[in-house]
DNA sequence: ATACATAAAAATGTCAAAATTTTTGGATGT
DNA sequence: ACATCCAAAAATTTTGACATTTTTATGTAT
């Protein structure tokens, strides 16, 4: 049997969370995970506790973990408080921000535009899925990369998670114009945040 | 000797880690706390991961915990940062939330006007700076209560924890109108709140 | 002196077992 | 049928020992 190192086990339940193969909201039982990954309960215990920094799990004394709770008002919630981070942080990177940014931003874009082609042309295999999914990250964080608030970005990246475990489960039928119109979003916010356009990339965002 | 419970040890370790009795940046090592909390090192670390949790302490594999470091720029960045969402969930308080919560942001706001009266007329004995502490928090968190974002509460929560410890070890020497204006502050917010003048109450918390 | 390699010490991480707490399932009585 | 109590089972937490890694100290060569 693979033996996993402890990374590789936090890599495994982040990747299982976020992607909902451990659904949101259901319990997680280090008895259960030990001998999947070949390590002791405590092992486990303590990348479910690192998890819960990102708020993927949840922790109660004496109740163990669970996968962050979901339902129509928390992906609201969620997903609201995401914008308004996204705003902030890339109307900062607007303000702040040189050239650098912009050619981070630029390559992130590019990456990303090359992986939605792939999959608007072909379907959308589980593959592309994984690979979209980290470009797509990858966009957003460098968009506010510029925005010289660590904080911000590191908060952002924990509620980017979050959103990610709160949706992927529901949202399994994208519409094929669904991907479309996500293209031309990502196109919009690119185009206004190189315009140094606060408004209109704000606009593009929400 | 005393032993703690877990949860006290969790306490008391807040509670150094937010007065900086256990100063920003210094290295935490369970080996020297288990003989203070009559542990073993294990429990110790289960607990500081759950402080990681708050980012009130760092942790990096191999290299164990820290309480997170300060600098000038991180103050003003986690400054900025809580305004924002101080800011945001005002203004969601003001636009939706009820009767309820302008009861509750009163009360909050005797009780700490209360104490900051005491405080000005009297000197600033450490004792009524825990009590003052708690007070403060509750009244910026009553603040943002009718926001109806359970992350955004959650977030400002660690935030408003980490602005405490970052600025606490700086700013012990606090003028003697330093209290007058913070007092000031927060009537004015209170006003601006119960009032339902969003950007007033935006312009009180910067 | 500086840099580098190496050995000793300290700190951190992992484990399996024991202690504690919660949950489950059934028996009893209302 | 419903609630309550109890015992068994399961899950969680804590522990102390052991393995691994990092840090510190020491000695050697440039």
């Amino acid at each position: 049997m693979k033996t996993f190192s402890t990374n590789e086990i936090y890599s495994d339940l982040y990747e299982q969370l976020i992607n909902a193969v451990i659904p949101a909201g259901s319990k997680i039982k280090p008895v259960e995970l030990q001998s999947k990954y070949g390590c002791s309960t405590n092992t486990i215990r303590d990348t479910l506790l690192r998890l819960s920094k990102i708020g993927l799990v949840t922790f109660q004394m004496q109740r163990g973990f669970r996968a962050r709770e979901t339902s129509p008002e928390k992906r609201s919630d969620i997903a609201k408080f995401r914008v308004l981070l996204e705003q902030e942080g890339a109307a900062l990177s607007i303000r702040k921000a040189g050239l650098d940014w912009e050619i981070r931003l630029n390559t992130a874009h590019h990456k990303l535009s090359h992986i939605e082609k792939l999959m608007s042309k072909h379907g959308l295999t589980d593959e592309h899925l994984l690979v979209w999914s980290s470009a797509e990250f990858e966009f957003h964080d460098a968009l506010i990369s510029g925005c010289a608030s660590d904080i911000l970005i590191e908060t952002y990246g924990h509620i980017y998670a979050q959103f990610r475990q709160q949706f992927v489960a529901q949202e399994r039928d994208f519409g094929a114009n669904y991907f479309e119109s996500i293209i031309h979003e990502h196109a919009t916010i690119l185009q206004a945040a190189l315009a140094r356009n606060e408004e209109a990339c704000k606009q593009a965002i929400h």
